[in-house]
DNA sequence: TAACCTTACGAAAACGTTTGCGTGTGGATA
DNA sequence: TATCCACACGCAAACGTTTTCGTAAGGTTA
C-alpha cells in the first residue's frame, strides 16, 4: 500500500528543500527550469495532491460549504442541495451536507462541529423543533464568530443574515385564486399547525385571496394537520361529508392524500373537487391526475444561497455588513387536478 | 466579531504555557487541579473548541465518512445517506456527501478531493458513465492509499472491496413469482439498458422466474428503456395493443408511468393488468393504487456500508484484509396494484 | 580586485493541536 | 546540609503546507 506522497518526501528524494518542492510546483521563477521539470515528473510520478488539511490549516480556510437541512430524504430539499452544489462547483467549493433530523439538538451538534473548523459558511434550514423553541444561539454564535450564514426556506425573522425565501404567502394566493378564476366557491385548505413558519405563511395567503374576492373564509374549512405521518385519518374525517368543491394544500403529501381520500370516498379529481398542491415533486408530477402546484423552485433557490454565502466568503473583510433577503419567485404550475 | 479562540490566546490570557492549557483541559494529573479548574473556566467562558483541522491534521484521520451518490435528488439513495448518518453520528464520524451527478468526471474529482485529506474512507456507489466506462483508477487509487471503499449497490465486480447490495435477481425474481401466483401467464417486464447493473440483474431475475413456471419468456414482453427521462413515449407505443396481464417494472418511475399509461388506454390497474414495482419510494405508497413493490431497505444499506467502512477505519492496521459483501435481503410490499 | 547584482536555493515561521520529556522548585529524608 | 523525589509546568517536535527572507555562489561592472 503506498503512501500519500508529501512534499518532505518528494524533497528527500531529490535532495532538495522542501520549500524548493512547493515553489517548483507552482512554477515559481525562483526556481531554475531544469529543477522545475525535474520535481514536476517526479510528483506527477507518484501522483502527488496537496494535503487539504494542512491547506485549510494554513490558509485558515477551508474551500467548505455547510449545509444543514431538516430532513435528508426530502424532494425539495434535495433539489435546493443540487443548486448549492451547482455553484458550488463552479466556484472551487466543496459541499458537506448535515441532516438535523428536526431535532434542536442535532442541529446545535452538526452546527457547531462543522463551525469548529470544517466549513467555512453555512446554508441552513432550521429544524422544526429550533422553530418551536425559538433558540438561536447556536446560529448566532457561529455568525458572531465571523463565519457567514445563508437561511433559507425555514427562516428566522428575528436572525440578521442573508435569507433566501420564496414568497409563500403570494404563492399560497396564486394557487387560491387559481381555483377562484376557475369558479370554485368553496375552498378548504390543508394546513399545518401554526408554528410551522411557512403553512402558517400560507394558509394566511389563502385567506388574503378568499379577501380579495369577497369571500368569508369558514373556519370548518380549514384543517390544520398536527401529525404530518398519519395525516390520512384526520383529512378523511375533516373532508367527510364536506360539500367542498375545491383544495388547496399546502404541500404535496396532503395533496395526494387528499386526492386519495376523495377518491375514497367516490369524488372524482377534478371534476367533483380540484386539487393545488404547493411543491413541484415527484409526487406531484407522476400522481393520476398529476397534480397542479405551485413550484418554489428548489434548486434555484440553492443557487441563490450558494451565491449570497460565497459573495460573502470571499468579499472584503471589512466592508459594512450588508444582508439581503433574496425572495424567489414562485410560479404555479397547471395539470390535471384542477379543471380548466 | 470575537473570533475564535485558541489554545494560545487561552495560554496567553492566563499566562501559563500552551501545552499546560492543553493538559489542563484533558484534566491531566500533570497539571495542579488549581490551574485546571482556571483554564477550564476561562475555556468555557470564552466557549473554546478544539479546532477540528488542527486535529486532523496532527491525528492524520478526519473522523469523516465521504459518500459518493450518482444522484442527490433520489429517493433511494436519501435513504442510504439516513442509514449512514445514523451509524456515523453514533460512533462520532462526520458525513460528507457528493454527488456525481452520474458523471465520470465528476466522480473522479470528487473523490479525489476528498481523498487528499478531507475523508478517512468512503461509501459510494458509482455514477452511470462509470459503469460504462470501466475505468475505475480513481477507486483503485484511493483504496491503494490504505483509505477503504465500501461500495454499494451500484457496485463492480472486480473491484475487491468490501459491498453492500440486495440481491436484485432474487427480488426480481420475487416480484415476478408474486405475479405469477396470482394466475398472470403474460408478464411484461420494464428495464433498463444491460449496461446498468441492476437492470441487467432484475431482467435476469423475471427470466428465472418465468422459467421456472415453465412459461416461455418472448422478446415482445421485454422492454429495455433508453432514455428514462422520456420513458413515458416509449412505454406508451410498447403497451399499444399489447396483451399483457401483468408488468414487473425495475424502478418506480417505469411502474407508474405504465400505470399512467395504462390508465390512458382505458385498462384498470390491478383488474387489467397487475403491477409490480422496485424500490419502495414515496410514489409506489402515495400512488392511486398504491404499488406492490420490492423493497431495497435503503436504510438497511446505509447501515451496513457505514459499520463496514467504520470498522475497517477502527480495525488493526496489519491484521490480513478480508472484504465482505453483505447482501441485504428484499422484500415483497404487498399493495393495491396487484389483485388478490 | 572590490563592489554589486543575479540566480537558485534553504531556513524558518506560521496555522492549532497533542504529547514525550526535560527541568526548576520545594519539601522530605538521611 | 546534601540528596532525592514529587509536583507542576514548559519546551519542542510533529502533522503538511506556503511564503518571506536570508544567503551562497557565480558573474558582471567599475
Amino acid at each position: 500500500m503506498k503512501q500519500k506522497v508529501t512534499l518532505k518526501q518528494i524533497a528527500k528524494e531529490l535532495d532538495v528543500s522542501i520549500s524548493t518542492v512547493s515553489k517548483a510546483l507552482k512554477d515559481s521563477v525562483e526556481i531554475s527550469l531544469d529543477t522545475r521539470q525535474k520535481v514536476k515528473a517526479f510528483a506527477k510520478l507518484y501522483n502527488y495532491k496537496p494535503n487539504n488539511i494542512a491547506l485549510s490549516l494554513k490558509n485558515r480556510k477551508t474551500k467548505t460549504i455547510g449545509v444543514i437541512i431538516p430532513e435528508i430524504v426530502h424532494h425539495f430539499f434535495t433539489t435546493v442541495i443540487g443548486g448549492v452544489e451547482k455553484v458550488a462547483n463552479e466556484k472551487g467549493y466543496n459541499v458537506i451536507i448535515c441532516s438535523s433530523n428536526n431535532s434542536f439538538d442535532k442541529e446545535v451538534i452538526n452546527l457547531e462541529m462543522l463551525a469548529s473548523g470544517s466549513a467555512d459558511g453555512f446554508i441552513l434550514s432550521v429544524a422544526k423543533e429550533t422553530q418551536q423553541k425559538k433558540d438561536y444561539h447556536h446560529i448566532e454564535e457561529t455568525m458572531s464568530q465571523g463565519m457567514p450564514v445563508v437561511l433559507f426556506d425555514r427562516i428566522i425573522d428575528e436572525l440578521v443574515c442573508d435569507k433566501v425565501i420564496i414568497d409563500d404567502g403570494k404563492g399560497a394566493q396564486t394557487a387560491t385564486n387559481h381555483l377562484l378564476s376557475l369558479g370554485c366557491k368553496k375552498i378548504a385548505i390543508l394546513t399545518t399547525v401554526d408554528y410551522i413558519s411557512v403553512g402558517k405563511l400560507r394558509t394566511n395567503g389563502y385567506l388574503r385571496a378568499l379577501r380579495a374576492y369577497d369571500i368569508t373564509a369558514r373556519e370548518d374549512y380549514i384543517l390544520k394537520i398536527e401529525d404530518i405521518d398519519n395525516c390520512e385519518s384526520e383529512i378523511s374525517d375533516f373532508l367527510e361529508d364536506k360539500d367542498v368543491d375545491a383544495i388547496f394544500a399546502v404541500n404535496e403529501l396532503f395533496a395526494v392524500t387528499a386526492a386519495r381520500v376523495l377518491n375514497e370516498q367516490g369524488k372524482k379529481v377534478p371534476d367533483d373537487v380540484s386539487i393545488v398542491g404547493f411543491t413541484d415533486g415527484i409526487l406531484s408530477k407522476h400522481f393520476i391526475p398529476s397534480l397542479t402546484t405551485i413550484s418554489q423552485h428548489g434548486e434555484e433557490m440553492g443557487v441563490r444561497a450558494a451565491k449570497l454565502l460565497i459573495d460573502k466568503l470571499e468579499g472584503e473583510e471589512d466592508i459594512p455588513e450588508e444582508y439581503k433577503t433574496v425572495i424567489i419567485d414562485t410560479s404555479l404550475i397547471q395539470r390535471q387536478s384542477t379543471k380548466k
